[in-house]
DNA sequence: GCCGTTTTCGGCCCGACTGTTTTCAGTCG
């Protein structure tokens, strides 16, 4: 039995009941279930007694035990019997939950979307008692922007609408602090909606200006101290906005960070302490509320670090408090080994983005141009390539406070052999090996090409290795674990290259690089000067894998990257 | 349904907003 397959059991059964009306605690102790073996990193298998795992009782131990032995659960069998599986889906419509579903269910047979959608049209919901027009309204309306609204937008495209509302923020007078929060501030690599936390003295104030400054779709709430709203800057988007005084903005901040496991997590431990967090506050024994002037002020009174927002997950970061001294940070990060000029298809000159890494107080870096077979992206042939090295090599000299490593992005080629010969390849620092074509080929066929660069001695990096780009494309869908096992056996590092758009590799596939002992270097690709600001984007990334500055290449002194790049010559 | 160094019952994180009520249930994050 597949322990994918029991939580999802757990949660399937947790729904049901949720439809059926259950106790709402008895529902999320099975969710609680379902949470617990998910956090457990051991297989089904290692785990003696699932019993004996905190949140498993006798009730989810008996449907789990139950799975294992006979492959199916009574309890959602039961539940399936009595509850129609047209309801499930209508759990994702906003506004509508187990209760209000089930209510539409017993009183007029309402049991899929589509019935739910003809009953609206009918107006027989606004007859119902608790329902009035308007829910009617809302209901229809989230059924049509259930088909059309994607669940969740990629950080590339929420990126451009958050430096929108952090521009509208800065020009309003009353706002005295305001933040990002939610998932955007840890970084994930999609969102479903957009938190801001503003501080004001002034909230009627701040919330007319904030509104007319926003290209508003439509308003989904608003209250004192809440907007939520539809905004359109490149697509729509969802934004909440808290509106709290300056003094209870660092908790505010905190609780609309999240994420909600991070906060039920500090809120138990608050409670073990006989505090109680809010968003204003913490409460103390004697009722007094305090309240905090950073983020690290507010851990430290629960006597914990700085958590950063980046690996706030799934509580478990509570227990890792040891590790957060390790974690990589844009502190340690000494050089970038792949970026373009303008002699393949960057915007900026060689020396432009040298003076660019020397303002960012870096110790090396490598210019890495396309290789020939890119010949949208002005890819170099050998022989300007030769005559690159060698300027960068003069360049170099110039400049005392950065080493200039000379290198390439070369193309592994759809018939799996390499863009430059080895005599080529020999002459240079640093060589990246990328795939950027024929994605469509099997697996066998992809894994072949990463292999022959794997094998080559005088290739250093695998690039974008999946060659995904977040919320668009898969890539080209290689076995991420066999390339982490030949980058250990061939000493190669594997990119994660920092670009919004890649994120590649994703979290959990540099979770597994840094338990193989693979090293990773975090890549901006930068096209362009602006391209490098990047870098602090992809060490959250990292963060969110727990990367410990030793695992980060760009993290290590001038010499041992020197050191690394040298040893298969 | 789960849990327990204020333990076998009583609480489970906490608060905002909406739409329906006429004081609050349901939903959400």
């Amino acid at each position: 039995m597949n322990k994918k397959i029991i939580i999802r059991t757990l949660e399937k059964i947790a729904l049901y009941m949720e439809l059926k009306g259950e106790n709402p605690f008895k529902v999320s102790a099975f969710r609680k279930a379902a949470q617990a073996l998910e956090l457990d990193q051991r297989s089904l298998d290692e785990i003696e007694d699932v019993t004996k795992l905190k949140g498993i009782g006798k009730g989810t131990g008996d449907v789990i035990l139950e799975l294992i032995n006979d492959n199916k659960s009574t309890v959602l069998e039961e539940l399936q019997e009595e509850v129609p599986k047209g309801l499930i889906p209508m759990m994702k419509l906003q506004g509508l939950g187990g209760k209000k579903i089930a209510k539409l269910y017993k009183e007029l047979g309402i049991d899929s979307m589509e019935t739910l959608k003809a009953a609206c049209l009918n107006e027989e919901i606004q007859k119902l008692p608790g329902f009035g027009p308007k829910s009617e309204e809302k209901i229809l309306k989230e059924i049509n922007d259930f088909e059309t609204k994607p669940d969740r937008q990629p950080i590339w495209k929420t990126e451009e609408t958050v430096a929108f509302i952090q521009d509208v923020l800065t020009s309003i007078a009353e706002v005295t602090e305001f933040s990002v929060a939610g998932s955007f501030r840890r970084t994930k690599e999609t969102s479903k909606d957009i938190d801001f936390i503003i501080a004001t003295a002034e909230p009627a104030l701040v919330k007319e200006q904030l509104l007319a400054a926003l290209p508003v779709k439509e308003t989904i709430a608003s209250g004192d101290t809440k907007v939520s709203v539809t905004v359109e800057v490149l697509e729509p988007i969802d934004v909440d906005f808290r509106l709290v005084a300056p003094e209870e903005f660092v908790t505010a901040l905190h609780h609309f960070t999240g994420s909600k496991d991070h906060n039920v997590k500090m809120r138990q431990l608050a409670k073990s302490q006989n505090k109680k967090i809010s968003e204003y506050g913490v409460e103390q024994e004697d009722g007094t509320v305090t309240t905090f002037a950073s983020e690290t002020e507010f851990f430290a009174h629960f006597g914990l670090p700085f958590i950063p927002p980046s690996v706030r997950e799934d509580g478990r970061e509570l227990d890792r408090l040891d590790e957060l001294p390790e974690l990589v940070t844009i502190e340690d990060i000494k050089g970038d080994l792949h970026m373009h000029t303008t002699w393949s298809d960057g915007a900026n000159s060689l020396t432009e983005m040298i003076e660019a890494c020397v303002a960012k107080s870096y110790q090396f870096m490598v210019i890495t141009d396309h290789s020939q077979y890119l010949k949208v992206a002005n890819g170099l042939t050998p022989e300007r390539l030769t005559e690159q090295h060698a300027l960068i090599r003069e360049t170099n000299k110039k400049y005392s406070e950065i080493e200039v490593f000379s290198g390439t992005e070369m193309d592994i080629l759809p018939d799996a052999s390499l863009d430059f010969d080895d005599d080529m390849l020999s002459q240079l620092d640093f060589v990246i090996a990328s795939i950027h074509s024929s994605f469509q080929q099997p697996q066998e066929q992809i894994m072949e090409r990463i292999l022959t660069a794997m094998k080559n001695p005088n290739v250093h990096m695998i690039a974008h290795p999946t060659g995904r780009i977040v919320g668009q494309r898969d890539g080209y869908n290689p076995d991420v674990e066999q390339i982490l096992d030949w980058a250990k056996e061939y000493g190669k590092i594997v990119e994660l290259n920092a670009s919004p758009y890649r994120l590649d590799l994703a979290v959990p596939y540099l979770v597994l690089a840094q338990e193989k002992g693979v090293p990773v270097a975090i890549n901006t690709d930068a096209h362009a000067i602006e391209g490098l600001e990047v870098m602090e984007t992809g060490v959250k990334h990292a963060q969110k894998a727990w990367l410990k500055k030793d695992t980060v290449v760009n993290t290590w002194s001038l010499e041992k990257f020197k050191e690394f790049i040298n040893k298969s010559k």
